[in-house]
DNA sequence: GTCTATAACTAGATAGAC
DNA sequence: GTCTATCTAGTTATAGAC
């Protein structure tokens, strides 16, 4: 709202060093006890702000999540771009992207449960679906869109467009399986990446079948009568 | 645990009536108010108990969810049963299935987000996939075998095992549109069913081409190594 | 007017007596 | 099996400090 006083970068302002000191301390216990033992009063504590205070920069216990959610999204973005280079079989690109998500995340798995209760509500505004993530799904669609457009691929026309959105949802997939995933260093989901990311590619070549191609084009038919049914009665 | 005291049927005893009315007690009241807005207090005044002694049959409050789930998978089953007479043609008996389930949660629709929200956390015995909720879904899974073995439909060997689960796996993938459906009527779940159901049933019919015939069998080996690696550790 | 703190409120859950 | 009394932790009301 005013005009920077020093730097060019931002200065951090009273209230927001004492938002991401909030942030912090919320992350890291956490990180050491889980979502559900740490309390609002020992995040407050490790923060030192009273309870009140935090409640003036989070609405909610749950509102804290949006930071890890925040944080984590940038560092794979970075982790992402670093490992992409120099790789061009699109296969390998999109496997080397999840991978990246998977290694950023592997100290949240148990955290991410709470999570996962937190955005299946679809009345929250942590849902991946919701307007309220459309920045950060938009970003995660536009990691996609880099994956697809630095390979080397032939990508058909016929889903061409939608196909970085497709890749995300799929994404999606992946991290329900993770949340569930209880193997030794994730090897399942590891697994389940390795193997279905090939097939996904199989199946995209196949979209160029005429038979298959017809199911396609009715499915995206279908997601725009969706969308209008869906919008309309807001 | 003692022999019946009078008929046939199961003699109520003093617990199981306190235990039915209070399961009586918590559905009326999330009917009318909703899951958050029902308080233990309530529920137990209602049910003409103290809260201590709601918590003597039900560990907590999410469990109660429990007794709304059973009542109408049962529900669903008989009517099912019902409206599936007569008809052979296997996507119109899928679609009848599915808009048996439909009706029969019409007026959930607003507690099933509640209901969403407890399910998809993995370490909840909710969970469609737990180990606690095998019953059900074997019961749901019976109902779809039931729906393609009623049917005159040839379906390929490649996944005639299968596709009872395949089917269940897809009516989950609606119950998760039909949560977040805000539409008319759930108009939209509606159009969903009836344009995915003949979709799907084409792509039963896929399964025969070579081509995919080895995805398909890829995706198979993949599912049994899956499950190798997620019963080993335990 | 933006922050911060203390005290109180609410509702899920538990302990222990009867 | 059932109750009362109590605890815990998320959340809010409100008053005051910068």
């Amino acid at each position: 709202m005013m005009a920077a006083t020093t730097s060019g970068v931002t200065p951090p302002t009273k209230g927001e060093q004492t938002r991401a000191s909030i942030i912090d301390a919320a992350l890291s216990l956490f990180e050491e006890s889980g979502y559900d033992a740490s309390t609002m009063r020992a995040i407050a504590e490790r923060a030192g702000v009273s309870v009140g205070n935090a409640y003036y920069y989070f609405s909610s216990k749950e509102e804290l999540i949006q930071g890890f959610y925040d944080r984590n999204a940038a560092q794979h973005e970075a982790r992402a771009a670093v490992d992409l280079e120099g790789v061009t079989d699109l296969v390998e690109r999109a496997r080397v992207n999840l991978r990246a998500w998977l290694d950023e995340n592997a100290g949240f798995h148990e955290f991410a449960g709470v999570f996962l209760r937190t955005a299946s509500d679809p009345a929250s505004p942590m849902s991946p679906f919701s307007s309220e993530s459309a920045g950060a799904r938009d970003r995660a669609i536009g990691g996609w869109r880099l994956v697809v457009e630095g390979s080397d691929a032939a990508i058909p026309d016929t889903i061409r467009e939608e196909l970085p959105e497709l890749l995300w949802l799929y994404q999606m997939g992946i991290v329900l399986f993770w949340v569930h995933d209880r193997s030794e260093g994730m090897a399942a989901t590891r697994l389940l990446i390795d193997r279905t990311v090939p097939m996904l590619m199989r199946a995209v070549e196949f979209s160029a079948l005429p038979m298959v191609r017809e199911v396609v084009n009715d499915l995206v038919t279908l997601i725009a009568d969706l969308r209008r049914l869906q919008i309309e009665p807001a």
